[in-house]
DNA sequence: CAAAGGTCGTTGCGTCGTCAACTATTCCCG
DNA sequence: CGGGAATAGTTGACGACGCAACGACCTTTG
């Protein structure tokens, strides 16, 4: 095992702060959601992913990882929301293994009535905070990282 | 209610790239710690609160706050923790109520064996990808934007 | 000093999410 | 075409976590 390139004094002050806002943030958006709308960030969002679909549909398994959750969890996802009137399950003609979620009318204007809140909240917590430099350096920093998440080969085991 | 403001475009990107970036990032860690080190990020997070706190102890109440968790929470992790040997409990002398949470030597030996792992992925995943000026970054705008949310003051609802 | 009110840690309950296993269907390839 | 492998979605078992309520203890106040 080779020497461990530790953290230096900058790199944990930002670590640090990034984990600490970023769970502060979820939470505090979780709460608006919660209060404001009844309905919890990652259902929000689901809706969100569906309604930016075509016909504001999805396959369960491309809206699983489109959610980056998993089958098991969107199921239940589904489930809770089609039970709330906001979803519906359609099967799925070309291949009777198949599943869609369809946002309904009813989740589509729960989204219309909670995106305000939401997007408002957003917008205090985190950009109202951030420059416009900032914000583009958020984005291509992030951007880039997720480059290395999202290639499954990259592993990083130390053996 | 006035007009909402909408995210533009580039907040947007930064925005999905942020969320789903830590998402991919925060499980990224955790694999590695539970498939190296059989340990979630959640509990190795404690044990490095706890290793930092004086005498490696902290009240319950201390340890939640620091961990961002709940007390209800704080008392299964360390339930966890001890039942694994790598915390015990240690009554408050001053205050019969308390309860320290202490890190004890195999949590410590425990946490000296799985850090450089852990150090590693951070630093494969997230610090190999930003230049010095972008850690920088990360840092202040993090640091900027917990200041509102610590603040439990800073309402949002719109109602 | 006694009583009211707050704080500490724990626990029961409900919710949410994952993993592994299962059924049904489709794909691949001889 | 036929049979094994792969995939879709679901479910059961399980663990983690938050909220509310509780007993024990401390603090404040008259």
């Amino acid at each position: 095992m080779e020497k461990t390139r530790w953290l230096d004094a900058e790199e944990q002050r930002a670590w640090r702060a990034y984990l600490d806002t970023t769970r502060l943030l979820i939470r505090a958006l979780d709460q608006q959601l919660q209060a404001d709308a009844d309905i919890s960030f990652a259902d929000y969002e689901t809706l969100v992913i569906l309604s930016e679909a075509p016909d504001r549909r999805m396959r369960m398994r491309d809206l699983a990882e489109a959610a980056l959750a998993t089958r098991s969890g969107t199921t239940r996802a589904v489930t809770r929301l089609e039970l709330l009137g906001w979803v519906r399950r359609v099967e799925c003609e070309d291949d009777r293994r198949g599943t869609h979620a369809e946002l309904t009318p009813a989740g589509a204007a729960k989204l219309a009535e909670t995106a305000p809140g939401h997007v408002e909240a957003v917008r205090t917590h985190l950009f109202d905070r951030l420059t416009g430099d900032q914000v583009r350096q958020l984005g291509g920093m992030f951007g880039r990282v997720s480059e290395s998440l999202s290639r499954p080969g990259a592993t990083v085991r130390g053996g």
